[in-house]
DNA sequence: CTGTTTTCCATGATATCCCATATATATCCA
DNA sequence: TGGATATATATGGGATATCATGGAAAACAG
């Protein structure tokens, strides 16, 4: 499974493509589809990336359900519907689709944010502030490795 | 096995051809049915559509018991005897019958919908309506991956 | 024959591929 | 050590292929 680390700032060209981090290519290398898989996130003004054997693993899980009950059709159009499947060039570059920037404001730079097997895009100015208040966070709330699971974290 | 993603508005010409998004052609292909199994959705105003490949496991497991609950049943049965077998013309276009289309209220445009398994076909304004009680339903019912399965989170 | 359906081709827009250059990090040899 | 040459990565631009779409030609049916 993939494991994205640190924080990688990328130039935004002006066609809209800008190169993945060379660490979070090898972490998807190796599968049948060559890409990522991009969401609005709904709890910041972000993108959250994941690799296609993650999304095809989300897949998997919801498929093993009743296929036509309501849930399943709430949960499907609020995931799968939203989602972006980016293929890697050559070079290793993606497509920012123009919404997707609008809704993360995007324009010159991207700053690519390993979370384990997700990982963020965002504006490098908007990603100290949050990087601040992540950090206040976790001093005010106490919060370590151990207490989470018990407590929901995002 | 296909797995659907994202969303795709195309056009619905006078002879009633709309163009399969690419990225979904690409998830049936080498199959040796070259289409899509469409019909009308139980729940919405909207069109559902399978690979071949998802139709032949839904008949595979019909007789078991972790697809359908019971009451889902003549559900199933009823699909199979409503379901449209749909081929790709050479440039990778389906027909819609023009009863499917008065029932999902199709005319100009056709939204493709990513869904995993599956995918709708909808209007887009009406989809628009759809996106938003879908968005609702997840967090007031605080619907997740890990909640499906279980009778109601909680 | 006549209206309908299916196949085939033309087009513009867009995305993909390919190569050139830049920049940085690593490797090697005197 | 130091300087020079490799290797990998990032970035820019132009050529090429793909896709969505419209319309014409061909096959078909009543």
């Amino acid at each position: 499974m993939p494991l994205f680390l640190s924080t990688y700032v990328n130039k935004i060209d002006k066609k809209g493509r800008v190169s993945v981090p060379a660490q979070f290519r090898a972490e998807i290398g190796g599968q049948d589809f060559q890409g990522v898989v991009l969401f609005r996130s709904s709890a910041h003004q972000c993108l959250e990336g994941f690799a296609w054997s993650t999304m095809q693993e989300i897949g998997e899980r919801l498929g093993e359900f009743d296929l036509f009950s309501p849930q399943q059709d709430d949960l499907a159009t609020s995931i799968f519907a939203e989602a972006q499947q980016l293929p890697l060039d050559g070079d290793g570059r993606i497509i920012l689709p123009t919404p997707l920037m609008e809704f993360s404001g995007l324009s010159g730079q991207a700053c690519f944010v390993g979370l384990g097997k997700k990982f963020h895009i965002w504006n490098p100015e908007q990603y100290e502030k949050r990087k601040e208040t992540a950090r206040a966070n976790v001093q005010s709330k106490n919060l370590s490795i151990s207490t989470m699971g018990r407590e929901n974290g995002e």
